[in-house]
DNA sequence: GACACTATGTTGGTTTCACAACAAACAGTT
DNA sequence: AACTGTTTGTTGTGAAACCAACATAGTGTC
């Protein structure tokens, strides 16, 4: 998107001054996070800061508009190859919210943007659509159906069964949410 | 020592470097270890080294330096304060060895400077003959001989104990020598 | 309300670094 | 021995970050 060439320093900057927001994020929420505190924490002079970005709230957004490229990115070169495609693509999505990303996401959530986790999933969602409808030719009310049924409630489900250790691996977690989805769309035909 | 007063971008620039020259360190020999090399892994312009160390060698130097003055600082400031000072002392050096400076110490001598290990016990040695005489009143033969038996033996053998199971913390470690510690001396008596 | 204290933006002058370009030395190939 | 590629130092120019200082605004505290 943003394809200015930045130099080193101001990779680096930028990248210290994020990583101390989302250090910081953990003790506390944005609302009471000041950004000379930022700055001490990521060692950057404060007048630096006001060079990158106008204030916390700015630093905030980049982080996550990052974060939806990022998941955009891993969606879209996530290989969906072989005969197993849906398969592929739900193990993709779910070693996505798996990943460390998942504390990420919920906690700039919790402490900075309660919308960001409906963002994240919206971009998730809209992937989805598309692809069950390119892949099985479903229409577009059963692909949102099956949709829904990963994202909203079975990941939170998965999650469970994993930390239960019912299940291993994003693989067997994927195949599980397969057989339900084939089960629902029946049942809907 | 050299206290010249850094400003931060100095600091980032030299610790940088440092890190990656110890990173590649684990590699290669520092013999075929580029400026280049460093430079690209530190992300950091190579005209940029130059304008803060002559060659990889004045580099490792540095490294070398930094490793020594933490040493001495660290025996300095480790609190020998109450009666149990004997094993105070060398819970401190054990602590030192088998920290994180231990592999770091190891890989120096392997990959770069054969002397550095020997530089960096004979630093602690005279550290811990000068403290034997000072608490025990012991004389200069039998506090080098303690001492000895501590840093080129001692650990060696106690690092194995630990690596086996046979002991669990510093603590319990520094007390089998001071056991060994006080038989021999009484032998030598 | 007067007080001290801290965070916020903003500025101008200075230091440090990035970058590209260069010549030179070296190693490996054919 | 000529060729190709790589590492090495070095340089000048422009960009980025540092720092100190300032005025302003918010936040208690007495």
């Amino acid at each position: 998107m943003t394809s200015e060439k930045l130099d080193r320093r101001k990779k680096y900057t930028r990248m210290v001054l994020k990583d101390s927001l989302m250090q910081l994020l953990k003790e506390k929420p944005l609302s009471s996070i000041t950004v000379k505190e930022i700055c001490e924490m990521a060692d950057i002079n404060r007048s630096t800061f006001y060079a990158h970005y106008p204030d916390q709230y700015a630093l905030l957004t980049q982080i996550e508009d990052e974060l939806i490229e990022d998941l955009k990115h891993y969606l879209n070169t996530a290989n969906l190859h072989e005969e197993d495609e849906a398969i592929d693509m739900t193990v993709s999505l779910l070693d996505y919210f798996s990943s460390k990303h998942e504390e990420c996401l919920t906690l700039l959530n919790e402490r900075a943007d309660s919308t960001f986790q409906q963002k994240v999933t919206n971009v998730a969602e809209s992937f989805m659509i598309k692809n069950w409808m390119d892949i099985y030719d479903f229409d577009q009310e059963t692909s949102k159906y099956i949709s829904t049924f990963i994202i909203s409630g079975g990941i939170q489900v998965i999650k469970m069964w994993m930390a239960k250790g019912m299940v291993q691996s994003p693989k067997e977690m994927a195949r599980l949410i397969n057989d339900l989805i084939n089960k629902g769309v029946e049942s809907i035909r």
